[in-house]
DNA sequence: CTGTATCCTAGATGATACTG
DNA sequence: CAGTATCATCTAGGATACAG
C-alpha cells in the first residue's frame, strides 16, 4: 500500500487507463500539481515497475508515459476509487 | 481521494469490513501505528461519516468502532487493494 | 481501558529559476 | 518540451507522559 500512497499517483495511473500520454499533455491532466512533484512522481512509478517510460530522441524532446503490466493490473481498483468519487460527490 | 489519502485510513476501514471491535482490539490490528495516530484517524474518519463510534457507559470504558453505510459503500475497493497487496507480494 | 496534550523529526509538496 | 536544482513550508507521524 505503500505503492500507492501518495497524493498523486492513483491520479497520474488513473490517467494512463486510456493509453499512453506524453509528459505534457499527461501533467496537464492533474490540476494543481507541481512540475516538481510530477516529475518525482513518475520516477517512482517507474521504479515500483508501474508504468513506463519511452523517450523518443528528437527534438523537440518526446517523452510519453504508459502502464506496465503490473500498473494495468491495478485498473479495476483505480476505476472503483474513480465511480466512488463521483457517486459519492452526489450524496 | 482526500478521504483515504492517508496511511491508515484505509487499514482502519478494512479492519473493520468484518465488523465491529473495541478501540484496544482494532488498534491491535494495526501494527505499528501509534496510540496517537490511531485515536486521530478514527476522528477524522468519523468526522467524514466513513466509521461509526460507540461509547458505553462503563467502567472500564468501552468504545466500538464500525463501519458506517458509506463506509460500507467502500468495501469492493478496500478488498480489492488488499487482494492485489497479497498477490503482488507474490510476484 | 481510552483518549488527550506536547514536543520533535522526516518527508512531502510548492514556487521559482535554470539546463539540454 | 522535458527535466533538474534549490529554497522554504507544511503536515504526517512517532515518543512520551498524563487524565478520566
Amino acid at each position: 500500500m505503500n505503492l500507492i500512497g501518495t497524493k498523486w499517483k492513483p491520479l497520474i495511473m488513473f490517467h494512463l487507463l486510456d493509453g499512453n500520454l506524453r509528459s505534457g499533455v499527461l501533467q496537464k491532466h492533474i490540476p494543481g500539481i507541481s512540475n516538481k512533484m510530477f516529475t518525482q512522481t513518475v520516477r517512482e512509478l517507474e521504479k515500483d515497475g508501474l508504468i513506463l517510460r519511452k523517450v523518443y530522441p528528437v527534438v523537440p524532446p518526446k517523452v510519453e508515459y504508459g502502464l506496465t503490466e503490473r500498473g494495468k493490473s491495478l485498473e479495476t481498483i483505480l476505476r472503483g476509487l474513480d465511480d466512488w468519487g463521483v457517486k459519492d460527490s452526489n450524496s
